[in-house]
DNA sequence: AATAAATATTGACAATGTTAAAAATAGGAT
DNA sequence: ATCCTATTTTTAACATTGTCAATATTTATT
């Protein structure tokens, strides 16, 4: 496990003990959380952190490129540790995201996409998981 | 173009010109729309209709698979009128959402997805719209 | 017309997120 | 160490998107 205060430091964020707490549970809860389930973990912690300093650190890690943002269940932003290219599952009975590697499935084009410049993509699968 | 009054009859609902209202918006402007930008054109029509009838009759149609709801721009859901397969492409400039034929793109796996029961699926694809 | 059922409206509420202003904190110069 | 400044945190208000319950209205049935 690497030091959450390193991954500060190393993108120029002052590693202030609340953008500690956040980092921490972010990357070693290995989920896919939305903001509320962090606020609401890292005041275990953390128990005065604010509902906006959330939000502003998770803002600031978005913007430094060491979260992603998807919204996959309902209309609430969940942040993503992952920012390797992934596809991702949904399992309608629970809501819960799963990472599925890259390789694991090939995109390809049968007719070409005229007028399209594609920057960016992935597939979104929805289903039941098993087991 | 279709009569949508028998869009709401053939389907079991009771058209009342609220409902007649949503659905010839929905169903002639052939985008993308959110509720908001429904109930400002609707209300060009029909002044007095209110927000609630508004997303009411949206959930009725999308039980009833005349509408399909995605999340593809910002957190506000869309709903879209072509309930046949397809993918999606999103502009990054204008957020504009654009359908893509279900046979333009092939999805096929390398991997077995194991415990993963796929039920649905679809790609989305982000970039600049041309020309 | 009288009644019952379905629908529409209003206004309050909830969830999620942003913002501005004030308070607290840390870093640096002296 | 102390003061000054810039950054960060907190608080509280606000915005957006959507839902819900109660009331009012319309429609269908008799």
């Amino acid at each position: 496990m690497k030091n959450n205060l390193e991954i500060l430091k190393r993108c120029g964020v002052r590693p202030t003990p609340q953008r500690i707490a956040v980092v921490k549970y972010i990357f070693e809860s290995k989920g896919h959380p939305d903001a509320d389930t962090i606020l609401e973990n890292v005041r275990k912690t953390c128990p005065t952190i604010s509902r906006a300093t959330v939000y502003n650190t998770l803002n600031l890690l978005v913007a430094k490129g060491l979260l992603q943002t998807q919204i996959l269940k309902g209309r609430t932003v969940i942040f993503d540790p992952n920012t390797q290219k992934h596809h991702h599952f949904v399992d309608d009975a629970t809501g819960k995201v799963f990472d599925i590697p890259w390789d694991t499935l090939k995109v390809s084009q049968n007719k070409t996409l005229q007028g399209f410049q594609v920057r960016d993509y992935q597939v979104i699968m929805r289903g039941r998981r098993e087991s």
